[in-house]
DNA sequence: TTGACTTTTGACCGATTAGTCATTATTATA
DNA sequence: TATAATAATGACTAATCGGTCAAAAGTCAA
């Protein structure tokens, strides 16, 4: 549906400006030039609006950040990651802005499960980087590089939020790439314990249900034309309720939707729940 | 006045958990055990409250640093500013939390204006503190630094406003305080150049004018009872407008009110002032 | 052109907000 | 105790909010 879009990209402008509850849903159809029952139309609420902006560019920059991580060269690793990162949050400058400041009003208990969960997915990613580059030897100290990349994450990242004059992401990334590598070599005294991340992760089940994963496929194959990767996505929901491919091929069909916009986070997940990551 | 404490202080309580916007100004007066029209009595409006509330917390932040930065000894400098940020947040954990999180409400201009103006001043503590530190070795990279331990402060304070098991804060400064001599040994590739400072901050007077520090100690003054303090702070007033006193007088006038917990800043600001720094 | 059907509209609703002010309660003074 | 002065109250207002729904506008096959 096209409104769709548009109330969400014209929303996102609002939002990011002026923040959630600044933001009337008659200023946000105003903005679209439509009107308040179109609105209900397309959302429920302006609830479920907020709720399908956080899902869309989490899923977007998460699977981005997840395909780096696992798949780049250990030599450029780092430098793609911050790369990836930087170009993420200025690709989605908008929305990186409402992720990163308008936490607190993620204390509605819906959008707090759904940050959480999105964190733990980017920090689990990092947590991946870091053992595929450093291995044993940061065995003590890699939870703290990850809470210092984060910080990197952040600091710097205000520089594109705030301000809008052209920044050299090469350097910056060449930058952050060196200091990561000084911490992860020099470091010797760990804070965050594996203990304390214990503590600090609540149980958070990771495992996505198969009808969870069916409604996100219903939910895409109903918005595509006709294509390969429609029919692709078909064979992945029938795989789902009634397996019969063998590996070779439901790695074919994920392969085909990969570079679809629309699919990045669903070839993530699906690979995930296949287990052929 | 009493009340203008006590609606500050549980008006904070309220803010950190659900927001500004979400608290409304009736909440706050059931919180207090006073009528609405009380509040009124007290402040203006809620945004005033809000101001009061920014102030108060960020110069008795502001000040702590700032005493560590300029008076500790070089050698336990870094360690003790790290102790004195996190004693700070946790100190003021409340307040942490809306001045972390919250930042996207800084929009309304007066917020975004009395923010950038204490985030200056804490950015310009730390670079005093780093210059103090490493001199001209770190010259090319300084600012980098200055964000480096920005992202620190940052994420690692999150695990204090987020979780509220005991933290050994003893470790968690020693292990930055290893980490940001690390980077300022080893780090090579600059991001931060001078140029893009001068660049990213706008144009901001930092003197303060004799009025604003006449009408400051005024207030101070009526809310104190008899006391050297009062005495000193009245002297000084008399000093902004019909200066007499020599650097001696007014240094140990300043001397007297420096530990009062409502002077601290004050203190600073007239320290600055009287160029006795 | 008609008429059945879908999409879109915006006036309207109840709830909630910040802020006001006539009234009442309390305190201090004589 | 009587009176003046101050402090505190909470019902009230006007505005705005998210959300609804009967009615108007648009669409298309017959």
């Amino acid at each position: 549906m096209m409104k769709k879009q548009l109330i969400m990209e014209k929303s996102l402008e609002l939002f990011a400006k002026q923040g959630f509850d600044a933001t009337s849903v008659q200023q946000i159809t105003e903005h679209c030039g439509i009107s308040k029952g179109a609105f209900y139309l397309s959302f429920k609420s302006k609830h479920e609006l907020i709720l399908a902006l956080i899902d869309f560019f989490m899923m977007e920059i998460v699977s981005d950040i997840d395909r780096v991580v696992r798949g780049g060269e250990k030599e450029k690793l780092l430098f793609e990651f911050y790369q990836v990162i930087f170009g993420s949050f200025s690709k989605h400058s908008n929305y990186a802005k409402i992720f990163i400041k308008e936490q607190t009003h993620f204390i509605n208990d819906d959008f707090i499960t759904k940050m959480h969960h999105y964190n733990h997915l980017i920090e689990t990613s990092i947590l991946t980087m870091i053992e595929r580059l450093y291995g044993e030897k940061v065995a003590d100290i890699k939870y703290d590089l990850v809470y210092c990349i984060q910080g990197f994450m952040k600091t710097y990242s205000e520089l594109f939020f705030f301000h809008n004059f052209p920044l050299d992401l090469e350097t910056l990334c060449r930058s952050l790439e060196e200091r990561t590598n000084l911490l992860a070599a020099y470091s010797t005294i760990p804070f965050i314990t594996g203990d304390l991340v214990q503590l600090i992760r609540k149980p958070e089940s990771d495992e996505t249900s198969t009808d969870e994963l069916v409604q996100l496929l219903d939910r895409h194959i109903d918005e595509m034309s006709d294509s390969i990767e429609k029919e692709s996505l078909e064979l992945l929901k029938e795989e789902l309720s009634a397996p019969s491919l063998g590996r070779a091929v439901i790695n074919g069909l994920l392969e085909n939707i990969k570079h679809h916009p629309k699919c990045k986070w669903t070839e993530y997940r699906l690979r995930n729940y296949f287990q052929l990551s």
